[in-house]
DNA sequence: ACCTGAACACCGTTCAAGT
DNA sequence: ACCTGAACACCGTTCAAGT
């Protein structure tokens, strides 16, 4: 699963292959679909992960630090990683991007990664604006999860880490990330 | 080619498919080849021409309104009219996220839409900020192109264009968008 | 339960052959 | 110049057959 993970990273879903995975782990392709009959289990699954793991490592970030500028630095710094390692993005993103290919049981975990990202961000304002009203936070929270997705995609698609970090510091110089 | 243009903006570069164009248009896939040997030249030459129709869009926008936010909401209303038509993304938006499978003429492409696209938002932004430096304006036309984008990507993801429109209000209301 | 090789219809690409 | 059918090595998927 880690193979795929990192080819689906890398490539995207329609380019994961059984073929590939199997010539990587040393088993035929044939044998791969007994573990997972077809690519939508496979994808399904390794975004199960991925979501799970991504939100265990944000409540951990949230729990290390209760401010607001701090978990949002921790928070840019994960999605940064991707692109470090061999300019990759997050498996999510890329999926959302080939959202009309993929089969609805890798849909919904694909929603349900963006659903963790919000409730968490909404979490982390809701640690400044106490007075603000909860349907703005949520927007807001939205609007940095697009942001910082389309930060990543700009980068990557540039082969330019930079163009990550400029567009963060923009955003913070804007006031739109804490 | 224009068969093709809708093809990759509802399932991306690696779905595009010789064989698919040519049941469309009533040719072989053969044939295609003869027009356009691999599917890099297709690609680019799609890229290209998206690139020159955006970009002329772009200088007519500007050349109707001299107002940094009037502009803008033409700008997000380009990105919006996509997924309005059939859920699809910008051609270089989905492009950029299989970055690492184009042929280097469609890196160039593609490089060349976000160069126009960043280009104009700096004229944009210079209406307003006479007065700023224009690294600053540069970085933050930057990430006005990625945060659209990623606007466009997640509300995509989620087949619904109500979060497109949260996440632009949400920019605004920040300040990063005039 | 887990794995395999072979088959099927797809894909991009090539090429000899047609007009 | 433009088009075609057939071939090649790829793909996901299926399945009978092995351990």
């Amino acid at each position: 699963m880690s193979v795929a993970r990192l080819m689906v990273q890398a490539h995207g879903y329609n380019a994961l292959s059984f073929r590939e995975i199997g010539k990587e782990v040393g088993v035929s392709s044939a044998s791969i679909h007994h573990h997972f009959p077809t690519k939508g289990d496979l994808g399904a699954a390794l975004a199960q992960r991925y979501t799970d793991d991504g939100s265990v490592a944000l409540e951990k970030l949230l729990a290390t630090s209760k401010d607001a500028h701090k978990c949002m630095t921790g928070y840019a710094a994960i999605f940064r990683a991707a692109l470090l390692n061999d300019n990759r993005m997050c498996l999510v993103g890329l999926m959302s991007a080939e959202y009309d290919d993929l089969p609805d049981e890798v849909r919904t975990e694909v929603d349900r990664f963006a659903d963790v990202n919000v409730k968490w961000l909404t979490e982390v304002l809701s640690l400044r604006k106490a007075k603000t009203g909860k349907d703005a936070i949520q927007h807001q929270a939205l609007a940095i999860y697009a942001a910082i997705g389309g930060a990543q995609l700009v980068a990557r698609g540039r082969g330019d880490i930079a163009m990550f970090d400029r567009a963060i510091t923009a955003y913070r110089a804007a006031g739109l990330i804490p």
